[in-house]
RNA sequence: GCGAGAGUGGCGGAACGGCAGACGCGCUGGAUUUAGGAUCCAGUCCCGAAAGGGGUGGGGGUUCGAAUCCCCCCUCUCGCACCA
């Protein structure tokens, strides 16, 4: 006989309806429920939220999907469903929630997903879309108001974009200029940041390269300092807020300028160079400049040009992401030419090197490489001087030495050999060792005479850092800097930017790690940049009543080797008039960048009914900013920095009067899948479909909610699901099986069950612990069952409890026990704090911090009453014997704590 | 390298500085059942027959008392990454 396996998949095959018995039709038939509810609830626009006669306006934003073909992914219903759950709580606490629900449908995703299956984006989208919603997201049981949803690829819609984006224009927030792209020689095509991971085209994987070209910025970095500031008061994740803090990177420095030795006729006569280091100014030993930088050419002397271009060449081929990540080694070229430093007159030379990036500060540096790693790193390469001029404490000098952190190459390279050898034999003999070291026990070594350090280390130290092996980067005492000698970090800085002020060669400067936003896309799915650029009158924003400028149809819509927009192949579509002077011009071909689509979709929603307007005022002022925007971590920075940039921008348009979109921000956590992260290639990934026809939403959700804490997400396995179930089934036995009385719950036990457990449940959903508020609603239901009397009040407060999770099944059971109305609008129950303290308290004995006993008493005992109960218990008396207390710790209502005098 | 977070039973995970392991999965035993992948009851951190002892990645510290706070180290996850 052939052995069967004890189980099967849950998946596979099997109704979820058992064969037909008399009591079938009192099962908990979860489908029957959620299709009943649903039907219901669309019928009766439940969810519709009349936005203009509300009067407890709360907006619940949830991050819109990009509708894939792949349908909804499980880490969408989680993050839905975590959001949902907390509009349904929001609506019981009397809210007029609104929980509107999108398309984030343009983009490379859709577009390239279009490429491989041979199809068009413009058939595919819509198909997408209404799978999406039809088949998946109205089978969640969220409160989405269907009545306001929005589609980014929608001419009523992607028109507002466009509008935006003349607004921007017009107050001078957009603009032009060269920026480099991905571009695959192979493809012939320009690559998103995505497509060239690791530098490698996605597709073929050929070399990405840099090329230059004319693109659309928004100037983000004019409210970089707002956009950190704000992130003081506003009230969102913390690590998103760090995330942002990072990623604006503000950081405060001087401005240096270095006058070139042999300026080039009529060309500019010095070097401006960005530090936060000004105090090491006087360790500058070389500059270098990025390869982009325009200086390069100018400067660099005759017998190094060749080298020097072919340097600059090879650099742009290599893709950013090359050049930083790969780059273990360090290379760059002599340019020829020398600049002097401004605080000693001495002459130092110009090189050119890729880890200078043109992107920040103004592309050169000053190079000091005893108190930088990339300098010192770089210096050593090359043979550059190291001057040491900050004195590190003696504490780093020790650790270094003693840790054998120092470079023997350099030193035998340098001549210094013996001098290495002198300090290694001075720090041994100190600690009683003698010479030819072996670093075996280091932190035994040298913790005795330390005035090795003062004779050997210092010294040596302050003539060469080089024999160290790595640069000293903290702050410390001048040394070799002339008459600064001596000054802390802070103040020298604070000195010698003055001094630079005084002498016209420099100021204090703040610099911005972010950088503009870049909004072209060269390629098809999305909404043309409204510009119409004109021989006669230049740049012209397409007039706003001639939006929306509409994508055309283009049936081959792949990109070609131009390296332009597909729209650029539309001689119809590019050959136009200018709205100035209406003669003949040409379309901007380029379409804008995704993230614009869904930097103002929220604002949108409210008003998507509305074709005169972008967002109605009254309305705008009414639901927003935004009560609580719920999202994935990965949009820490650029959806959510985008988002507040441009509602700082509508702000000081004059459009709106707030300038943070969000009041609250959280972040949920990631859905694992056995412990990895779900991948179509390991196979794990899990169809959200399947389980909710197999289980039902409402134990689909709660589960999803049970697997761990919402904001930090949790592992997916399918034989948990199953609790969950049955849980769900107990409380509709428990429901309609049960005799329940009618009046009021009494007993002082029954009530103090359900008043803790609506008040653990009530604080843990306010702040998304949603796994702990189910395991009390799981505690409430098993205490409820354990009673000899059972109330109909009880269990509606239960159901209350679970609606947000699993509000099919409690609007059923409500109904079925005659509750008033809908279970999701009856007021949340009120806890009384009293009632939810047990009358008595079980404590904790302990004899000097060990548990010995457990002694019950009544909740009000006193202080005296406690601790002769505690005192008398016999294994405690016992351990006391005749000895002396020397205290006695009521910590109430936990734990006695007697400690003995020793 | 930098930043954020996390290391707790066989597993997912609970624990205002106060009884470690709530809740659930799994497992063991029992009841019921034609059947069990249903339901109900009991049990389930480790060592020990018991009394008792040990236990929250490792090592120190603060405290009457530490999974929780502080310092050092190790490991994992996720971001960022030559930002001068």
């Amino acid at each position: 006989m052939t052995e069967l396996p004890r189980k099967t998949n849950l998946l596979q095959g099997q109704e979820s309806r058992l064969p037909g018995t008399a009591m079938t039709t009192d099962k908990y038939d979860h489908q029957v429920i959620e299709a009943k509810w649903s039907r219901l609830w669309e019928q009766n626009k439940t969810y519709a939220t009349d936005l203009a006669g509300a009067k407890r306006p709360y907006y619940n934003l949830m991050m819109f999907p990009y509708p894939s073909a792949e349908g909804l992914h499980v880490g969408n219903v989680f993050a839905f469903v975590g959001s949902d759950i907390h509009g349904r709580f929001m609506r019981a606490q009397g809210y007029d929630v609104f929980e509107p629900m999108g398309f984030d449908a343009f983009g490379i995703h859709s577009e390239n997903y279009a490429i491989t299956v041979r199809s068009h984006p413009v058939k595919l989208v819509p198909s997408n879309i209404e799978n999406f919603r039809e088949n998946q997201l109205k089978r969640i049981g969220a409160m989405f108001d269907w009545s306001h949803q929005v589609d980014t690829t929608n001419p009523d819609y992607y028109r507002w974009t466009q509008w935006i984006f003349v607004q921007l224009y017009k107050a001078g927030l957009a603009y032009q200029k060269d920026a480099p792209v991905n571009w695959c020689p192979s493809c012939k095509t320009v690559l998103s940041n995505e497509q060239a991971e690791g530098g490698l085209c996605e597709r073929c994987g050929s070399m990405v390269e840099q090329r230059k070209m004319h693109q659309w910025f928004f100037r983000t970095t004019a409210y970089a300092q707002k956009l950190l500031e704000n992130l003081d008061w506003i009230d969102w994740s913390n690590a998103t807020k760090t995330a942002q803090r990072r990623w604006i990177g503000r950081s405060e420095g001087a401005e240096v300028e270095f006058k070139l030795v042999n300026p080039v006729g009529g060309e500019p006569q010095s070097l401006r160079v960005f530090t936060t280091r000004p105090d090491t100014l006087f360790g500058a030993t070389y500059m270098v400049l990025a390869p982009e930088h325009p200086l390069v050419e100018i400067i660099c002397t005759d017998e190094q040009r060749q080298t020097v271009k072919d340097y600059c060449r090879e650099a742009a081929q290599k893709a950013e992401l090359i050049r930083t990540d790969l780059a273990k080694e360090k290379t760059g070229v002599f340019t020829g030419a020398y600049a002097v430093n401004p605080v000693n007159g001495e002459q130092i030379p110009i090189w050119v090197a890729d880890y200078v990036l043109i992107s920040y500060g103004s592309g050169a540096i000053m190079a000091v490489p005893a108190h930088d790693s990339r300098d010192f790193e770089f210096a050593k390469q090359f043979d550059l001087p190291i001057r040491a001029v900050v004195m590190p404490p003696t504490a780093w000098l020790h650790e270094q030495i003693v840790r054998g952190l120092l470079d023997e190459d350099y030193a035998k390279k340098h001549g210094q050999s013996d001098l290495l050898e002198n300090l290694l034999r001075s720090a041994g003999l100190a600690a009683g060792i003698v010479a030819g070291i072996t670093f075996q026990n280091p932190h035994a070594v040298l913790d005795g005479d330390a005035s090795w350090i003062q004779q050997v280390a210092i010294p040596l130290y302050k003539n060469d850092p080089g024999l160290f092996a790595d640069a000293y980067t903290e702050d410390g005492t001048a040394i070799n800097s002339g008459e600064f000698d001596g000054q802390e970090t802070a103040e020298f800085k604070k000195n010698i930017t003055a001094w630079l002020n005084g002498q016209n060669l420099g100021q204090a400067t703040v610099n911005y790690r972010l950088r503009d936003w870049c909004i072209s896309r060269q390629r098809y799915w999305g909404p043309p940049i409204p510009i119409v650029h004109c021989d006669n009158c230049g740049v012209v924003p397409v007039p706003e009543e001639e939006l929306p400028v509409l994508l055309p149809f283009i049936e081959d819509f792949v990109p070609d080797g131009s390296g332009k927009s597909p729209l650029a192949r539309d001689e119809t579509f590019v050959n136009t008039t200018c709205p100035k002077c209406k003669g003949p011009a040409k379309r901007e071909t380029d379409v804008n960048d995704n993230f614009l689509d869904s930097a103002w979709y929220f604002f949108r929603y409210p008003s998507s009914d509305r074709a005169d307007v972008p967002f109605d005022a009254a309305l705008t002022r009414k639901w927003l900013p935004v009560d609580m925007y719920i999202g994935g971590q990965e949009h820490a920075v650029l959806h959510l920095m985008y988002t507040r940039f441009l509602t700082m921008a509508l702000k000081d348009i004059g459009l709106i009067d707030f300038e943070e979109p969000f009041k609250c921000f959280r972040a949920h956590g990631l859905i694992v899948k056995d412990g990895a992260k779900m991948s179509k290639s390991k196979g794990n990934v899990v169809n959200p479909d399947e389980y909710i026809k197999r289980y039902g939403a409402d134990t689909f959700r709660t589960y999803l909610m049970f697997l761990g804490p919402y904001q930090e997400g949790g592992d997916f396995r399918d034989t948990d699901i199953i609790g969950i179930r049955r849980f769900l089934e107990r409380l509709w036995r428990y429901a309609t099986q049960t005799q329940f009385l009618d009046e009021e719950m009494a007993d002082r036990p029954l009530l103090q069950l359900v008043h803790s457990k609506v008040k653990k449940v009530t604080k843990d959903v306010k702040s998304l612990r949603y796994n702990t508020a189910i395991a009390a609603s799981m505690e409430l239901l098993n205490g409820l069952q354990a009673q000899k009397k059972h109330y109909c009040q009880a269990i509606k407060i239960l159901l209350q409890l679970i609606c947000p999770f699993a509000p099919f099944i409690a609007h059923q059971l409500w109904e079925r026990l005659g509750g008033k109305g809908l279970v999701n609008d009856a007021p949340w129950p009120e806890f009384d704090e009293n009632l939810s303290r047990a009358s008595q308290m079980e404590l904790a004995v302990q004899v000097n911090g060990k548990l010995i006993d457990r002694l019950t008493v009544e909740a009000d005992a006193d202080d005296s009453t406690i601790s002769e109960a505690a005192k008398a218990l016999p294994k405690v008396a016992q351990r006391i014997g005749g000895k002396q207390i020397a205290k006695l710790i009521i910590a109430r209502p936990r734990v006695v704590n007697i400690v003995m005098k020793k």
